[in-house]
DNA sequence: TCCAACTCGTTCGTACCCGAACGATATTGT
DNA sequence: ACAATATCGTTCGGGTACGAACGAGTTGGA
């Protein structure tokens, strides 16, 4: 039963509604949609800061730096497009931070065998040992940072991302000329 | 029922899960918690940068700036530290988004009547009309990025996320040394 | 063979972004 | 009144972050 409680925040909320909709008046807008959009973004920001000051700054590494190491700790070694892709930054970015993760001993980049144009971007051990050491810690943050939801809301929560981001993967690789196309499957 | 289906991204999850499960095998981890905040960042990412590219741009606007600038087309104006809150930006950051929408014409700093610390930030004729002309196309793309969930899941959408604002605001706001309060009340 | 078209990672320019340090203003205690 | 303290916005240094341009490497035809 949606509205039937009200919590503080709910309150804050429909005032900026009726700002919001106070200062658009006779245009139509879709608030559900502009709500959502707005809560992921300041729900990652401040997860990211959050992380970013509590967890990894002791360690001096930033949010994508992190990322990217995790990420090649799970798999050993990565290409460089592939990385970037899982980090969800571009080419341009990954350059900087595999630099920045090279100059502190973490990884190392590595020619591929065949292909001379390709990167393979190896973790060190010392790279895996940053990791081990940051990761408990960095799940525990995670954990204390959805406290308030059950696992079934964290389950539902995630659900609900992963039909956006599937809605926007569809959307931006086909995107700009490939439209009238039949539906997701 | 949770798990009824299996579309592909749940298959490409479950063994990305399986992976990192191998590789920290031994260690005991809260995976809803890593995969919620891991989506809420995705998902953010993707939603940003969408939106820069096909709304902003155009405008040669970040979406940091635009948000600044939407914040004062709502308001009128406002003092610097709420800007900063509103944004999700530091004060160190506001200051260059400023200076940018500031050489631009889109808004102007005015010298507060009584404290001569504070600065208060006031949108201008062509800040306004610049909002105006770019929100009917935003808001048509967060409808658009959202049109996966329903109405309802929306709600629930902005529900969860406003949980773990509300609890990081409590954790960081209160944090490190003045823990044991009683409750938020 | 050889060279156009393509595909990589890198560089570049511009803008963000944070936290720390700074200078200016305001407030407080005495 | 006035020095210590607190609170502002700004500046600074280091590190992302993007897209466009670039150069090296690869591939596919003429």
């Amino acid at each position: 039963m949606p509205g039937a409680f009200s919590s503080d925040d709910d309150v804050e909320l429909r005032q900026a509604e009726r700002d919001v909709t106070l200062a658009f008046e006779g245009q139509a807008f879709d608030f559900t949609a502009l709500l959502a959009v707005s809560n992921v973004f300041r729900a990652a920001t401040a997860v990211r800061n959050h992380m970013e000051r509590e967890v990894l700054r002791a360690h001096q590494l930033s949010w994508s730096a992190f990322v990217v190491l995790f990420v090649l700790r799970v798999w050993g070694s990565k290409e460089s497009h592939e990385l970037a892709a899982e980090a969800g930054i571009t080419g341009g970015t990954l350059t900087g931070v595999v630099s920045t993760l090279e100059r502190r001993g973490f990884v190392k980049r590595t020619s591929h065998p065949s292909d001379g144009r390709r990167l393979v971007v190896k973790v060190t051990a010392k790279g895996r040992r940053a990791v081990d050491e940051i990761m408990p810690m960095f799940n525990k943050h995670e954990a204390m940072v959805t406290e308030g939801l059950t696992e079934q809301t964290r389950h539902e929560l995630s659900r609900h991302l992963r039909t956006i981001l599937r809605t926007l993967d569809v959307f931006d690789s086909d995107g700009l000329d490939g439209q009238d196309r039949p539906s997701v499957d």
